[in-house]
Formats: structure tokens, C-alpha cells, sequence
DNA sequence: GCATATAGATGTAAAATGCATATAGATGCT
DNA sequence: AGCATCTATATGCATTTTACATCTATATGC
């Protein structure tokens, strides 16, 4: 990947891997609901949304995770050349996470709000209208 | 507080302690940018600013270890009646780092965004239109 | 034959977290 | 005085989460 943040300054770490800890449940089975999908794909797929933060270790736990929590099932997939892979599927409980996770941003936004009021006076629509 | 979120199913609470957590730090560092406060009076404001998710015991050792990090320093007051308070003060560090937090909700705001497109083909900023 | 890319899994130690509990000053009540 | 309660902070311990390194395995290029 780049080498562009590295200029971001000492925070940059911290606030970037908080967040996609938080959004990789949600974008993972965002993408499953578009197509059925494997791991190694699945993290290339994350890093062109933003989230990059998270080790392969680390993520293919979170996949076996999802499946015991029923987000998502698994098969494998020896059709292709290489080495197996384990293909997941969004089941519907991962369709009533996502929809609830969705739900949810609109609160999230309004404190997003409270907190750029707090912080600049200025509302994050100020902002967004500024960059319309 | 309020028994209204009950009704919001059985994803609630892991969705709003997982932000809950994200935002602890950077909203008490903005609480102690207008007043330097203390442990307890910071966790009702916290409550009122929509954070509630996270237990006494872990709220005060995230203050210390905020102190650890060098965001802010504290002293304690005997001044009032009742028990000691630890009072906290941000340092230049806690405000580079908020700076840092506030400049990257911008890239934050993308992502939700990407998201919602991704899931309803509507962008955050049409579902803000309609709110307003 | 050997390095590399792809693909996934796991052992283990460190870090974070929740929960219960401890300490202690002040206030209210009987 | 005795006792409960509220305010205020801290910590011991078990559980959970996470990162890091390592391992297995298939296929490709040289």
C-alpha cells in the first residue's frame, strides 16, 4: 500500500486502527452482501475502503468469529488454482446486523455533530456543505 | 438514564460501546479543554453527551493512563467538602492530539459516506437533507 | 531446487476490559 | 451514636481481545 501517512504525525496509528477495529464487521459483510468472498480478497477489498490496520492473523479470527456468531457461513472453494479458499456468505443475521449497524450511523453523525460544535463551533454540515 | 434503547434489539449494546470506547479519550480531552474536572464529574458529563457504555473502574484508569500518555496532568483538590478529586488539565499534548482527531473525522465523514452508498445507494449527506 | 505469492490457521504473551470490592470523607436519618 | 447512602477514586483478578510470530499448504517463476 502507500507510504503517504507516514507523515501524519504520532496519531495517526492510534485513531485510524480505533476506528477500523469498530468498521470491520460492517464493511466485511457490506461486501458479502455484493458478492460471496474469501478472506485474502476480503482484506485487499478492506484496504481500498480505508481500513488497513488489522494483521491477517487477526482478521481471518474475526471471519471464523462472524461465523460462530452467524453473521456469515463458510465453504471451500478448490475450484481455482492455488491454495483452497474459505468462501464466506452474509446469512440473514448478518443482513439484521448490517441493517441495524446502518440504522445506527444516523445517531452517530449527531454526535459527530456535538462534537465539532464542542469543538470549533462549526457543525460537521457546515463542514460537508463547504466541501459541496 | 434512559430504558427507551431496549427496544432497539439485541445489537445495541455492542454497537454503542464499540464508539462508546473510540470516543472516550478525545471527548474528555475537549470536556477538559473549557474546564479542568475530576474522574466523576467527567463521567456524568460523558453520560449527558451520549457515552455511557463504560464501567467506573475502567473510566478512572483510562484517566491515568491518558496521564501516562502525557494528554493531560492532574492534582488533587481537598479544597471542596467530601472526598478528594483528582483534578485533570489537558496538556499541549491532549490538544495536538484532538486536533488530530478533529482533522480526521473529514476522512472519517468519507468513510461513512462510502458506507452508506455502498449499503443504499444514497449518500449520508441526502439522509441529512431529508433530517433537516 | 528455491524463492515468492497466495491462502488460511494457531500458540502464546501482552494488553485491555468488566466486575467486584476496597477505601474514605461527608451527609442524612433515627 | 449507629447506620445507610452518596461522592470519589483505586485495584485485584478473571476474562477477553489483540498482536506477533510461526506454521501448513498450493502454485508459479527462475
Amino acid at each position: 500500500m502507500t507510504e503517504v501517512n507516514k507523515d501524519k504525525g504520532q496519531f495517526h496509528n492510534a485513531v485510524t486502527e480505533a476506528w477500523s477495529k469498530n468498521w470491520l464487521v460492517p464493511v466485511v459483510l457490506l461486501m458479502l452482501r455484493q458478492w460471496s468472498s474469501y478472506g485474502y480478497e476480503l482484506m485487499e477489498k478492506m484496504a481500498a475502503f480505508g481500513l488497513t490496520a488489522m494483521n491477517a492473523g487477526t482478521f481471518y479470527r474475526t471471519l471464523r468469529q462472524m461465523e460462530k456468531d452467524g453473521m456469515v457461513n463458510s465453504n471451500w472453494d478448490t475450484s481455482e488454482a492455488g491454495p483452497a479458499r474459505r468462501v464466506y456468505s452474509i446469512t440473514e443475521a448478518g443482513e439484521a446486523y448490517l441493517k441495524f449497524w446502518a440504522e445506527s450511523l444516523d445517531q452517530y453523525q449527531k454526535m459527530m455533530d456535538n462534537f465539532f460544535q464542542l469543538y470549533t463551533g462549526q457543525s460537521t454540515q457546515a463542514k460537508k456543505d463547504h466541501d459541496l
